[in-house]
DNA sequence: CTGTTAGCGCTTTCAG
DNA sequence: CTGAAAGCGCTAACAG
């Protein structure tokens, strides 16, 4: 049974003993010890290429204990252009260290999050970045009694102490309704995620911060909440733009609110200003004036992809070291409307 | 030494210990074997949740050949929602098998997708997609000995035998052209990719072909070649608006070609109908019409997952089977302009 | 139904 | 500088 083997898939006792060295030697020569003579490591290199040899990366993690080098990206939806970016960042940080992305996407059910973080752990990777889909994430702390770092994005962490990379959710909103209140705009409507995810409570604090600074009210028929779709958007811009005083502004905390706000508008005939959250393209060819907070997501996934370096194995930080935060800045940029006299800039920006 | 052990990593053997059997009793349970008894069954399940014992996959992986539950998932611009909706699809056909995504962008390196071949076989992935970055993958064959299945998508193999999945490029093309012919158009521009790109000649072809048929001349200068960036695209539209005879439509390849043409039309105040490969948000609210050809990149995933499944250990396909194709269909989608008196409809399908 | 033995492919350890 | 022995955590193969 000695010979039964696959002929592509030579091992390193193979290679050995075509270079008629130790198995040892051929370990040496592959991971570049110095402590080689110049003739094994010649003939350890021939032999290599001879039999197109590969050493089998899920032995030598077996046996040097969880350096599989391996991270888990648990999203709750790739088809998201912010959490495909987000991916892209974070790719970006870790292929150089030689380390690989292991992907998930949840669909934002909590289940299959816990469920993810489980399979994730038992294949050893050494470290999880996760777009937490449920309120808490408590769970990790049973889930992973001595596994691997986490370090949570978007949102921080309840019930658990890791790592967070936050976008200036507060800041951003504030800014853009400034920028909403500079432009002489004092009905303005609030339509957004329900208060109870972390960036729409955020987002409308900062919103209501600006309107109180400036003394501006904010009638309770003003403030709609939406899911994260067109449909559930559009009806709620309809509300708003049905109101026997409607807003001259209306400012929507997420991307799919403001473009389903925005064919409200169309589609009533309306002309408001449309202010969100995320930039889109096309954003500037709009048939009214279009204003949006916008963050970089793929240094966001930077950001997170190197807190977490700090805590695998080989990281510069201390295990003891508190969690760490991180909040990106955002940026206010103004896009002229489509038949307006005013600017005919693709966009003016503003730091947040 | 034999009590060093990491209080959060306990073995199988620790969970055998407690439960007063042999390791290959817990095994057994844990893998669901039924010929375990009922008594040793509680035993060991209990003395799993006692240590909060979980499997270690890498160490199984390496006892049970190359049975990893990973798969590579290798493209050029995640950034690009074509790749993060087929990454999306992909994930989502493969995780319901207890299989993992690893993930690796490329930037359209060929260099650093071989790389990514490499690094991933020798991870043991049981198979690969790709969507390659460079005009052949030859390379594969020297690479992949005896090593993981590879299944291609967006372009059929070169210099080798793959699976692949393909878009209609050619029956797409044709088809958004003759949708143009029959709205009357007889000076249609094109706006491409460099042939050299599969994607770019076999739209050309389809544009072309259309033409033809219809009796339709195509002047050498109504043809113009433009990168996937929206500069030059612009740029390649300006020139088709600055001939003599201006064309009344412009056929791109591309999503990106299709936004920059439509820029240049804005830009220099011109009416013309757009049309181009690849749908894209709010293109139903522009100023112009606009005809796009879409398809579904969830679709291509999934089926790129199941081909790959079939080829996978396990899987149902005898690997001398000769490589297949699948070719995803497409869809003609006629948007209004904005100020038409047109249909009012968001768009308008056709069958391609 | 259960356990023992052996070994996946590699690297740590220690002895030359 | 080199190699032999042992074993990472798990499971196939066999024997009871």
């Amino acid at each position: 049974m000695e010979t039964a083997r696959v002929p592509g898939t030579p091992t390193i006792r193979e290679v050995a003993a075509l270079a008629q060295v130790s198995a040892m030697t051929v370990s040496r020569v592959l991971r570049g010890s110095p402590t080689v003579s110049q003739t094994n490591r010649e003939r350890v290199e021939a032999a290599v290429k001879v039999l197109g040899y590969r050493p089998n990366a899920v032995a030598r993690s077996l046996r040097q204990r969880h350096r599989t080098g391996t991270v888990g990206l648990i999203v709750t939806n790739l088809g998201n252009p912010f959490y495909a970016a987000l991916a892209l960042g974070i790719e970006a940080e870790l292929a150089p260290q030689g380390r690989r992305v292991m992907l998930t996407n949840t669909a934002g059910d909590p289940a299959s999050e816990r469920d993810a973080v489980g399979d994730l752990a038992s294949r050893q990777v050494e470290g999880i970045i996760l777009v937490p889909a449920g309120p808490t994430q408590a769970y990790l702390a049973e889930e992973l009694p001595g596994g691997p770092p986490v370090v949570m994005v978007g949102r921080p962490p309840s019930g658990i102490d890791a790592d967070c990379v936050l976008v200036d959710d507060f800041g951003g909103a504030h800014a853009a309704t400034n920028a909403l209140l500079a432009a002489g705009h004092r009905r303005i409507g609030f339509l957004g995620n329900p208060p109870s995810v972390y960036t729409g409570s955020e987002r409308y604090r900062g919103f209501c911060a600006a309107l109180e600074e400036a003394g501006v009210p904010l009638p309770d028929d003003y403030v709609r909440r939406a899911q994260q779709d067109l449909a559930s958007a559009e009806a709620a811009a309809d509300q708003l733009l049905a109101l026997p005083e409607p807003p001259t502004a209306i400012f929507c905390t997420n991307n799919r609110n403001t473009i389903g706000a925005y064919r409200a508008l169309r589609r009533n005939q309306v002309v408001a200003t449309i202010s969100g959250f995320d930039d889109f393209e096309l954003a500037d060819v709009l048939t009214v004036p279009v204003t949006v907070v916008t963050y970089d997501a793929e240094s966001l996934g930077r950001h997170a992809a190197r807190l977490l370096a700090g805590r695998m194995a080989g990281g510069d930080v201390d295990q003891s070291t508190l969690p760490r935060r991180i909040v990106v800045p955002t940026t206010v940029v103004t896009h002229a409307a489509l038949p307006s006299a005013g600017t005919a800039s693709r966009g003016v920006r503003a730091e947040a």
